[in-house]
RNA sequence: UGGGGAUUCGCCAAGUGGUAAGGCACUAGCUUUUGGUGCUAGCAUUCAUAGGUUCGAAUCCUAUAUCCCCAUCCA
């Protein structure tokens, strides 16, 4: 299915490639704690979609580490939706409560290496000391318990014989860290609970941070795949790893963005509301992003996948439109699900000229889709046909019956309009028509032209059906809560009219209402005596479209206009190296500003201009290319130093080399700390600026690529980046671009 | 406010120095006994903004703006 690739699957190619894992082994790590919903499709649908397509496997694992909130029934609709979306979990399903005990063994090996304590602070007491994003925290007392002590008061916790909340055990990491979740992080509290596992086995369950990276070490994942909102997260899970010297082949943590879509909510928590305050009809109420709702609803699993694939994942909060979801399950369905006809609304209509009865041969699918079926249409003189296809007073482009207008009845017969019969407040109650004889459906030689056909069924034959037609749950594309929710989100039609076939054939459970929508036997309540079809989704109308009542102009977007923020002054000191850099050096004030700014910059760039005197070329490499490795690293972590700089330049101003191979160098100066000389020299990087060589490689891409020779003598200019990059290739990127440049457009012209 | 992440079309999203992929939505036209489907065409001189480096920048550098996450004994 998934040709994409995205940035996780990049990550698990190289890693593979490089030899980092021989295994790809993921994991789908829900907490047991609410129903999943679309956003665990996505979950899931990366996880073990990367299982199975790089040939690992993945595991189903239950993060049941706080008893308080999980319940087994979780359980079972985790392995539904994950069942139903068609994966199979790598040996039994897996719960953090297994490994327990290997945790609380962890915890005391880290205890014993310092670096784990018993803190006894209250909550309170403990949430000041650990500061705010702009103040450091302060260590608790606690934390100088010796290692003896913090071991048997970790036993005593273990053994429930304290209260809740009266200890906790804490990693001993840095209280002043940038990042507040590294501030001597919990691992463990007291919960004197019983959970649902475990039983009263345990008074002690140890955190998330704790206990989800040795889970994974434990069950040996390679690739610890979660939402971004554990980014800050990942600096613990790695420490923990890392601290314990679980070495070899341990999992690494990657995180996406979760996914959003509009009109509707995706918390659990805003969910559960909606569940618990009766505003839907529990969790598997079709209008709930829930899999229980959408698999209730008609959807398959292969639209929900298909919907996965198309999102993508990415790093980017996002918020994708259900338009793309409802474009993934017509598709889907359109190819499989045979064809009915269903009046919703109905109208009588009686032919007047029609005696008697017949059956009509009509097949379940169209002609654009592959499959084999028919079944019989009962006719005679009475049927009913939607109230909306018939209109007195025509809008424009009205394409269905008016009493000018004649109309087919699909698969059946052409009918005209005769009369129509009102009731005292002037509604349409019945029409009077006459079929044509001649013009049957697939034998028609009445020669009489009609715009469009409409579904009907026959009146005496028609079953009666309960139809349950979904909109959206929300009115708003961002719901805040129950104030947006959109009162008509379920229209209830109890008096339907479905064709016979449908209900004593049963030709499928899925079913396209012909110029409906796509519709679903619901599985619940649906009998044989009282049939009950929900909607799926609607057709695409272009029609309903053009007549809804102006839609909200759309807003024009204004580019909104950037106000410019303000940026700190420069120091005397800095000031007075800005101004030497531009009157003495001729630095422009760009590249002067910002090496005046940076210490690290300033010190290297004199460092080489000591060696030589470019001071343009040199300043433009160390705010260019210097810059960037001084981001993560400290002058003495470089390889290459300062002169090496110098040196490099020098080839560039001798014209030895180009600015492009410059940049080439320099990145393998990077990495082994060459001198520049010596890469040129073992890559052969001298660069060519013989017209006569390079002249005959441009003959050659201009052969190579005639379309893009007329585009570009049709005025498309961008083009000629194009031929010089084509040139540079070919020549290695040793061709000098200035020449080719020059050249080419010559021969261009 | 300190730290971490993000910003490419109305909505998703590829792309990491050489012609701005693709899907959804939208707009036309053709096909059609579903106002469905299918097909064709059109949809970003520009990648948050402003500068800089380069023959060449969405991509490298600098500054700025905006949004998200972190101060639960939740996960």
């Amino acid at each position: 299915m998934s040709e994409s690739k995205n940035f996780l699957r990049t990550i698990v190619e190289e890693d593979l490639k490089s030899g980092k894992n021989k295994e790809i082994v993921t994991r789908f790590p829900p907490e047991p704690n609410g129903f999943p919903h679309i956003g665990h499709a996505k979950s899931i649908f990366i996880n073990f979609g990367i299982a199975r397509d790089y040939n690992g496997h993945c595991n189903l694992r239950m993060d049941d580490t706080n008893p308080t909130k999980e319940d087994t029934k979780y359980v079972e609709a985790l392995k539904d939706a994950v069942e139903w979306l068609g994966y199979e979990w790598d040996g039994k399903v897996r719960f953090t409560s297994d490994y327990f005990s290997q945790i609380h063994d962890y915890a005391v090996e880290l205890i014993k290496m310092g670096k784990a304590y018993v803190d006894s602070t209250d909550e309170e007491e403990m949430r000041e000391l650990r500061g705010t994003v702009t103040e450091a925290g302060k260590r608790s007392k606690y934390a100088k318990r010796s290692i003896k002590e913090n071991l048997e008061l970790f036993e005593r916790m273990k053994k429930g014989e304290f209260k809740d909340g009266e200890h906790v055990l804490r990693a001993k990491i840095d209280m002043s860290a940038a990042n507040m979740k590294m501030r001597d992080p919990l691992m463990y509290r007291i919960r004197n609970v019983h959970h649902f596992r475990t039983g009263d086995a345990w008074a002690i369950y140890p955190m998330y941070d704790f206990a989800h990276c040795l889970s994974d070490y434990i069950e040996g994942v390679s690739h610890s795949i979660c939402t971004l909102e554990f980014e800050n997260n990942r600096d613990i899970y790695n420490w923990v790893l890392d601290t314990l010297g679980l070495t070899p082949s341990r999992p690494y943590q990657h995180e996406f963005a979760r996914l959003g879509i509009n009109y509707t909510v995706m918390s659990k928590r805003k969910l559960l509301e909606l569940v618990e305050g009766g505003q839907v009809d529990g969790w598997d109420d079709p209008r709930l992003p829930t899999i229980a709702g959408y698999k209730r609803k008609g959807y398959t699993p292969a639209s929900i996948l298909n919907f996965c694939d198309s999102v993508g994942v990415a790093k980017a909060n996002s918020m994708v439109d259900v338009s793309q979801l409802e474009f993934c399950i017509r598709d889907d369905l359109n190819k499989k699900v045979p064809r009915v006809m269903c009046v919703l609304d109905p109208l009588k209509v009686t032919l007047i000229n029609y005696e008697g009865s017949e059956e009509i041969n009509a097949p379940y699918y169209p002609h654009d889709v592959p499959k084999e079926g028919e079944r019989k249409l009962p006719f005679s003189s009475e049927i009913y046909i939607e109230r909306d296809d018939f209109n007195e007073n025509p809008p424009k482009g009205y394409f269905r019956l008016t009493p000018e207008q004649p109309v087919r009845l699909r698969h059946g017969y052409i009918i005209t309009c005769k009369e129509v019969i009102k009731d005292e407040n002037g509604n349409s109650i019945e029409i009077k028509a006459e079929y044509s004889p001649e013009s049957k459906s697939g034998s028609d030689t009445s020669g009489i032209k009609v715009k469009s056909a409409i579904h009907w069924v026959d009146a005496t034959t028609a079953k009666t059906v309960e139809v349950r037609l979904y909109d959206r749950l929300f009115s708003k594309e961002a719901p805040e809560g129950v104030d947006d929710l959109n009162p008509d989100s379920l229209k209830v039609i109890k008096n339907a009219l479905i064709e016979p076939a449908v209900i004593t054939d049963k030709p499928d459970e899925r079913f396209q209402f012909e110029r409906q929508g796509y519709f679903y036997a619901d599985p619940v309540d649906y009998t044989d005596a009282k049939p009950v079809f929900n909607k799926i989704v609607g057709l695409k109308d272009s029609w309903g479209k053009k007549t809804k009542i102006a839609e909200p102009a759309k807003k024009p977007q204004v580019k909104k206009v950037q106000v410019d923020g303000e940026v700190v002054a420069m120091s005397e000191e800095e000031q007075a190296r800005f101004d030497k850099y531009t009157t003495e050096f001729g630095l422009n004030s760009e590249v002067a500003n910002i090496l005046a700014r940076d210490e690290q910059l300033t010190s290297f760039f004199e460092d080489a201009l000591a060696v030589l005197n470019s001071p343009i070329n040199l300043a433009n490499i160390v705010v260019g290319e210097v810059a960037r490795e001084l981001k993560e690293k400290q002058v003495d972590e470089l390889k290459f130093t300062a002169k090496q700089i110098a040196e490099l330049v020098k080839l560039i101003d001798d014209k030895t080399i180009s600015n492009k191979i410059a940049k080439q160098v320099f990145e393998e100066m990077v990495k082994s700390g060459d001198n520049s000389s010596k890469i040129v020299k073992a890559k052969g990087l001298v660069q060519i600026s013989d017209p006569a060589v390079i002249s005959p490689i441009i003959d050659e891409v201009i052969a190579k690529n005639p379309d893009n020779v007329a585009k570009f003598k049709a005025g498309n200019t961008k083009l000629l980046g194009f031929f010089v990059g084509q040139v540079l290739k070919a020549t290695g990127g040793k061709a000098n671009p200035k020449v080719v440049n020059q050249l080419v457009h010559e021969k261009l012209k």
